[in-house]
DNA sequence: TCCAATAAGTTTGATGCCTGAACTTATCGC
DNA sequence: GCGATAAGTTCAGGCATCAAACTTATTGGA
């Protein structure tokens, strides 16, 4: 009871900053007398902090602004590239309050000497004078939610490794350790501090092809967290050989790694600095990935009945080569597209969007049911 | 708090017939009292009925047995076929308790005049002497669920029918009227009342090809209620025409006209016989499609990390000729099949699954939150 | 300058639901 | 028939919410 309604004030106070008790109470639909008691706790427990009193242009008392405390519990998120390392701090409201990034060729190194690395990380992280109240941790690989442990990262070379017991037992700080995907975790930054609305699929492609699918505002994972696998989708079963063993797969047609083939490049930046400059093997080898894309995209909006495609990674770059043939290939295939036609929307954020949204997994964590962490904080 | 918990106590007695009221407090973590007071009001309601005495093999006072009440509120499904109307009568449990079908080609006539005679086959349904608590509707067509109005249904040529809201003024009967697609419907029939678990996909081919996708228990519908819509998902993008204007889709080069077309055979009964009898070319037919099947669905199991693919409708029936190439499709296709193998199960449920699955979800609107309806009739 | 009007936030008593413990009822085995 | 055991009920106590009265803060007009 509490418990439920703790959560749904603490979600309308991050909803609408600022909001007083009396328009909390109002948005709620609980009384003033609750909201002000549940409040109070939540102030208690470092959780809501009380602003300047409000404008107000008429007569009568005005309210005092309530908002996610900046100095509660914070966020910490981890990445593991296949690459390099990087953390990011961020307070309730989900801003970045520091980041670290360090090259690390993880590919080379046991799991258990990088999560030693990670560890040392988030000690020196906890030293900054900011309460930790979670650890998110994103890897790009198959992670089994539940367990926090990841099957399998083909990318890193990695099987079988559990993240959240090692990384726990290593960094000796008691708070809760959250492991997702990659892709999962890029997808709900991009829901938490992107513009796009509460439903969509998010693509992101690096070395590996990944997707997150946003559904009613949460992350769709499946049974064992392991939704959102578009990359090995096959689009042409009659195509080349993949390394999965399976033909024609979405990674192995509009990859990074095909379209810099392609277009005969030798990276990304190359391939941008061609493709503004009108190059036609480039413009083509873009179009051909951006018609797979439609292909594997039209199939996933057909199955979930998703309004908007959120290209991100390297395809927020290419998006403005991405954007038009792949809008054709997906009104062309999808049914409902007379009724909802799909949007097509380029990633704001850049490449730190899988750590923040680690990162604003775990304090979100919090937000999402506040009451427990309040009784613990209080008692 | 009391509606909550009267979900939770309802849901025990429906999982468990037959438990005392102690058992139903040791399992839901709720007080014997508790359970005792909330039990005494929806037997007054008349959605819960007491039985025998329970057997003992010991001392001690033998429990009351409790189970859904047979003459609590029915539900009546109505399923509009492409060439029939079919109706459904089923207890709380689920149990079909009338049924009702009837030739009529919906295609030809008017969508008015189908809903006419609708309403008249409820208004038969409601003069059996058993309560109605809800209508639930299946048609095969994407259907905006909240709304409860059909957006369009190729095979019937309907588009833009209201079909809650003139249902609701034609049958003169104050009871909540649900629209659904029919794959959807008769994916949850399969969850309900069929033997898999929580989470799978249902993909049923008749006409066109549709798929129900349930996950956690609870059908997955996607923004509007359009998800699912798997006949037109792009298996082969270089493939035949389509009449929905793409090329290669599901239901071109898998769908039922395309087997018996291929099979070089009358219909679906001929296609059965001449499998039996071991006739190369249906075999080869059947195998084709199965293929197709796998390509289609193993996208699906990527993407949404589901355990199990349940064949319903005429697929179910050729589950053994299906099962083989189908499996072999996945498993070579599905990224995680190495830590979860996909299984492949024919429905138990035969033609009947959507009508079956429409007034099941009538009732089970009630039983997913019963505190409402208790108030209603104490009221 | 003061006061009525208005609105935010708090206090207080009542209500409703759940809990724990004692109590009643029913059954078995000796 | 009696003690042990378990189901189900009764009742006092607690906790969270609510409605309403009350206090505090602010505006604008007399």
């Amino acid at each position: 009871m509490r418990r439920h309604n703790s959560a749904l004030v603490l979600d309308a106070i991050a909803e609408t900053p600022g909001s007083s008790r009396a328009a909390v109470a109002a948005r709620t639909g609980l009384t003033k007398a609750t909201v002000s008691s549940l409040v109070d706790r939540m102030i208690g427990a470092g959780l809501v902090a009380e602003g300047e009193a409000q404008a107000r242009s008429g007569p009568g008392r005005r309210g005092t602004a309530l908002h996610l405390s900046p100095t509660g519990p914070h966020g910490l998120g981890v990445e593991i590239g296949v690459d390099y390392l990087a953390t990011c701090l961020v307070d309730l409201t989900g801003r970045v309050r520091a980041r670290w990034l360090r090259p690390s060729d993880n590919r080379a190194s046991s799991p258990a000497r990088v999560l030693a690395k990670v560890a040392t990380a988030v000690r020196t992280a906890v030293k900054q004078d900011v309460p930790i109240g979670g650890v998110g941790v994103a890897v790009p690989g198959l992670v089994e939610v539940a367990g926090g442990s990841l099957r399998v990262a083909p990318n890193l070379g990695w099987r079988e490794v559990d993240i959240r017991g090692e990384l726990t037992r290593r960094m000796a700080l008691d708070v809760p350790v959250l492991v997702g995907n990659e892709a999962n975790l890029a997808a709900l930054a991009e829901l938490w501090h992107g513009d796009v609305a509460a439903d969509f699929v998010h693509i992101s492609g690096e070395i590996g092809i990944g997707a997150g699918i946003v559904v009613g505002g949460g992350l769709f994972e499946g049974v064992s967290g392991f939704g959102g696998e578009i990359g090995h989708l096959s689009v042409d079963p009659r195509g080349p050989q993949c390394a999965c063993g399976s033909r024609g797969c979405l990674e192995r047609l509009a990859g990074q790694d095909e379209i810099v083939r392609a277009a005969g490049v030798s990276g990304v930046d190359e391939l941008l600095a061609r493709l503004a400059s009108g190059d036609r093997t480039a413009t083509t080898a873009v179009r051909s990935a951006a018609k797979w894309l439609g292909v594997a995209l039209s199939g996933a909006v057909n199955l979930l009945d998703l309004p908007t495609v959120v290209l991100g990674g390297t395809y927020a770059r290419l998006e403005p080569w991405l954007r038009e043939p792949l809008h054709a290939e997906l009104d062309r295939r999808v049914v409902s597209a007379e009724w909802s036609p799909v949007r097509v929307v380029a990633s704001s954020l850049g490449a730190e969007a899988a750590v923040r949204g680690a990162a604003t997994t775990a304090v979100r964590a919090i937000l999402a049911d506040p009451d427990p962490y309040v009784n613990s904080v209080l008692a």
